[in-house]
DNA sequence: CAGGATCCTATCCGATACTG
DNA sequence: CAGTATCGGATAGGATCCTG
């Protein structure tokens, strides 16, 4: 069903799998391209970071959106925190297998992306 | 580079690529995950689609969030419009080039949350 | 049908201050 | 260091009405 998820022209009123408002996937599609989310995933995808190298990684993001981002996206299971409960704390992120598997696409898109708008490279 | 664009640690203060404020991807990518962007462009993946059509299929979406998500992915060169000045006026969205480019990996994204919510068609 | 204009609300988000 | 809580401005976004 790669092509799929469309709307199913079966004529019935139900048949919108995705598309529709009360579809899980939604959500967590919303939650990982939201404005911050795409950039966690993308700052992660080679190596787990603390929070501040997180907020130093993507430039312009404040500690509450990093904070909030990270909530959500520890929520869906697409990273994980790990907190070494030392003086000072040092809490760790990373991605789970899922988070990987979603950042790979992400990462694919956002090389394209830059690939098109900066081809003066040479 | 489908590993780099993060920062560049060679100690100067410039030397970010993407993760800067400024960098004209972050634009794009803006655009193109942003609430609704992604929806139109995974609905234009597979057929040109009018714009009730585009209504009908994401579902929840308001015709002004529709038009305006239209605007700036046409504005970005990612979708074409094509006005057929008859009456009713009919207008035919689709995806460009580029468009289908980056329509690719969002729709891998897409199918592997989906994949990945719903395991429990059979 | 395909929108543009307007109004109004919800939320996003940054700045600041505070906590363990 | 790694957050939470609160406030206020900016923006997103829905509802409605109107036009070609």
């Amino acid at each position: 069903m790669a092509g799929g998820a469309q709307l199913t022209q079966d004529g019935s009123e139900r048949g919108y799998e995705v598309f529709h408002t009360d579809c899980p996937a939604r959500d967590v599609i919303d939650h990982v391209t939201s404005r911050w989310g795409v950039w966690v995933l993308i700052s992660l995808r080679n190596n787990d970071l603390r929070f501040f190298e997180l907020r130093e990684s993507i430039r312009g993001i404040s500690e509450k959106m990093l904070a909030q981002s990270l909530r959500a996206l520890v929520r869906d299971g697409l990273v994980w925190r790990k907190v070494e409960p030392t003086t000072p704390p040092q809490v760790t992120y990373g991605l789970t297998e899922f988070g990987r598997e979603i950042g790979e696409p992400l990462t694919e898109l956002f090389d394209r992306v830059t690939q098109r708008l900066a081809p003066h490279g040479s």
